[in-house]
DNA sequence: CGCTACGCCGAACACTGTACGGAGACCGAA
DNA sequence: TTCGGTCTCCGTACAGTGTTCGGCGTAGCG
């Protein structure tokens, strides 16, 4: 199913030709490059992680995908680890990056740090496996993706007229907020994913649990009764904005006075 | 090692006296309540957690540890899961409250929320495994000591004269720039760990080669060759404080005016 | 005394990540 | 051509993992 165009021939594969040798079912010319490259494992990887989750991504079960053998994995990723830091650092590699024009503008680099934020949330919640690699993942900042959408970012605020060292704050703050809401929310979509249910249903199914369970806790308490039931999804994305600006407002009220 | 008092004599558990029988190892009175319970279940694998890292923590060294049959922890856990889910939790409830006393001067509130933020990224910063389990434990703030510590923030923003959908946010805003922060932070530290270096250290064995990776991106160059170098363990605490401050003002600001 | 309920656990199952060594095919040199 | 050497692939094996199931012994109750 996943079989490139270069793949010559998959009958080759001793284990898929179980019949007795033949002329038809010889070598004959066998490949003569790699079946296998860093490339395509860490896009398969990428994509069973994305149809089946975390939990379904096993080095036996990539490797089928490919049509190979799991330990052939090896000889092209040291580890698990390590795929699962070059599958995050591909996600990185597929958001785009900040534009630096007009950017001394406050209001055209508020946009492009909304634009760039908004683009990496909605990277991981639309793959929400993504936050529980995170942690084990040390130094994803090293990857070279991320580089690129730090290096832009820096510009932005470069040519925004902040100096590095602001510039390298307000990259802190600004993406510490992003992966901390993200995560939130990921862990929230993925427990959704585990009970198989929509995201309103499921709301409205625990809620009335919820409202119980706060009950000696008066201000949570009424948070939940009168906040929380008409936001929901939309409410995420609203909420996570609203934050946003906030901070940008602390940041450009900064960058005007002393 | 981690017996509790009121253990009856652990001798009766048949591996761990495999003598002969006698009257000295005779059962004698056996256990009249549960030898298990889930708070010392949690506890333990916390303290397993934090000594030996995340992938220490099986279930059969856990009931190792208790003197306990890995199954037998099924009876008061139902999943590992589960059992992490309860571990999270059990962190937060070690932290302190947020005091709501004179929040309606700007001061006290803004060092109110630095002392609670300031908590919670040490707890993580601390515990670094939490990282990577937040990922699989949805719904973490439905957790009793994570309600408690939300009731107290609501509470606190409430007596500073918010609203309660602006302390909401002002929630939002500020935990997740705390949790996403800390999250950055721990899985550095893990990744330290790992390498069983210190940061110091590590950083100054690092650093050439990623000036040397940062080549073709002139900003993350020019930021890792002079801005880095001298902040590091310390330089994360102060970068915290300076990015929570810059919130802190957006948050105010927005207070004072309409 | 017997009975049920409960807490505990040994064995078993289906899987996991990965080390190792071998097998086959390619390339360049002799 | 033949002979190595190198590279990729993979079958096997090992030491674990989470969890289910059936049974066992005790405690408390009638």
């Amino acid at each position: 199913m996943t079989a490139k165009s270069e793949d010559i021939a998959p009958e080759h594969r001793t284990a898929a030709q179980p019949g007795i040798a033949s002329p038809w079912n010889r070598p004959q010319k066998r490949r003569t490059q790699p079946a296998l490259s860093r490339e395509q494992i860490v896009a398969e990887a990428f994509a069973l992680l994305d149809s089946d989750g975390i939990e379904a991504l096993s080095m036996r079960k990539l490797g089928a995908r490919l049509n190979a053998g799991a330990t052939s994995l090896y000889t092209h990723v040291a580890n698990k680890e390590e795929l699962l830091a070059l599958v995050v650092d591909h996600v990185f590699g597929e958001l785009p990056l900040a534009r630096s024009e007009n950017a001394e503008d406050p209001a055209v680099w508020r946009a492009a740090i909304v634009e760039c934020t908004e683009a990496v949330r909605a990277a991981v919640v639309r793959h929400p496996w993504m936050v529980g690699v995170l942690g084990d993942v040390g130094m994803i900042y090293l990857g070279p993706n991320w580089m690129r959408l730090s290096e832009a970012l820096l510009a932005l605020m470069d040519a925004a007229g902040f100096e590095l060292g602001e510039a390298n704050d307000v990259m802190g703050v600004v993406m510490g907020y992003t992966i901390g809401t993200a995560t939130v929310e990921a862990a929230w979509l993925s427990a959704l994913a585990k009970n198989g249910e929509g995201e309103q249903e499921f709301m409205d199914r625990l809620l009335p649990a919820v409202v119980e369970a706060t009950r000696p806790y008066p201000h949570l308490h009424r948070l939940y009764t009168v906040q929380v039931p008409e936001e929901v999804e939309a409410g995420r994305d609203s909420s996570f904005l609203r934050g946003l600006d906030v901070i940008l407002d602390g940041i450009e009220a900064r960058r005007a006075k002393p």
